[in-house]
DNA sequence: CTACGTCGGATTGTATACAATGTTGCACGA
DNA sequence: TCGTGCAACATTGTATACAATCCGACGTAG
């Protein structure tokens, strides 16, 4: 697999490449997305620009407000809950039909991921760790051979990077390296069981890690009623 | 709710409209959407016909084929498993969490749709009765207060309908008129286990309603192959 | 000093013109 | 007669020009 940029001269290349950044944490939420500045930054037209904006406001990771330009998307605590009940309803599941079909290839892939988070850890890139971290589930997703939700959980996995983005409660944790491994065991073992539990128990991890409390819930709404 | 035609004059109206002459079947799987011909019955520019056929692309209702045009997708066997695995997964529970929010207004809401349903039958408006089946499940996960989740069912639903055109066995078997009524009367009885469990045969009737054997398979995926 | 209305700049929404690509039909040759 | 190559046509891809809308600054009145 790639995971180098891609070539950004067609619209689907330049929206790859911001979701990218936005799931690296480069661009923030509530971050302006402006059509001539992306468009000159990148050497294309706005025509261009205005798609791939299109495509990334249909994965929800830009807000599109009429007249008024793209925005990087600023989940609310509601939807943050909504994506990863979502998720909790997905991704277990499919854990255990990976476990079930991987091959070997397989699971030397999934080493390969985590290899690479593990560097970029290393290399004092959180944000780049923490995409390939995301990665690692839609592989999962793939191993299962299910394409649709496969589709679904990228985008999950993306929205939730905004998420973190957001209600990160403690920054020094790093970001489960434990759960990934046990979860790779659990597929190579072939153990459909084992690796729901530690799926469904891994997104609970996440989810509680999150500081999406009624105390905090008001004042960021509050902030955002003020902002607009 | 309305569930009348929306606004044509824009792109998200506009997709809308055409998402629904899918799901009724009055747009059949392969047709071509030239982008000249849409624009001119709508009386609308490219612009906005491209910016609509491209959100149909992301929801997997049309087909984009660069320098070709659009084309009304044309799910393969492979795909329509998926798109049903994927609903087993999300409705079920939805449905459950369903059946123990449900306000006495939900249950109208939901007998007002089967009521329109029933009634476009008899005007023999087969198409329309299927749209209005598919949005019977897409209220029920707004009902869930799933938004998110919500999204999802409206996209699989919709290309369920699709598949149902490719697919669908007995034509004069109409379309399941007792399951969705039992779904209504476990959700008035805020009985979650039950609403869930007749979800989940109730998705398992349909997907068994369909000819998706391995021999007529490789008939279709052969033709697929020699259409192109 | 504050509140309101108006004007100017900037940004997006839409339409259209031009370029690039794919298709189709015909002519030519084997 | 069948297959191939070319050429004209039709359709989509992209860029740009113009229109519509929004935001902010300034000035004035209370």
């Amino acid at each position: 697999m790639d995971l180098t940029s891609p070539k950004e001269t067609t619209a689907a290349g330049l929206a790859e490449s911001l979701a990218q950044a936005i799931h690296e944490h480069r661009l923030s939420p509530g971050a302006k997305l402006s059509e001539d500045e992306v468009g000159e930054i990148f050497g294309v037209s706005r025509t261009i620009v205005r798609a791939a904006l299109q495509q990334l406001s249909h994965e929800r990771l830009v807000d599109l407000k009429r007249n008024r330009g793209a925005f990087v998307a600023q989940p609310s605590i509601r939807e943050a809950r909504e994506v990863f009940e979502a998720r909790a309803l997905l991704e277990p599941r499919t854990a255990r039909s990976a476990a079930l079909r991987a091959t070997a290839e397989d699971i030397a892939a999934l080493h390969r991921h985590i290899a690479e988070e593990h560097a970029a850890l290393d290399a004092g890139k959180a944000g780049r760790a923490l995409f390939l971290s995301g990665a690692f589930h839609v592989e999962i997703a793939r191993i299962a051979d299910q394409d649709t939700i496969a589709a679904f959980v990228e985008q999950l996995v993306a929205r939730s990077s905004l998420i973190i983005a957001l209600y990160w409660r403690r920054r020094q944790a790093l970001c489960e390296s434990h759960a990934h491994h046990d979860l790779i065991q659990a597929i190579a073992a072939r153990n459909g069981d084992l690796a729901e539990e530690l799926m469904k128990s891994h997104l609970l991890d996440l989810l509680t890690s999150l500081d999406l409390g009624p105390n905090t819930a008001v004042a960021r709404s509050l902030r955002e009623a003020l902002a607009g």
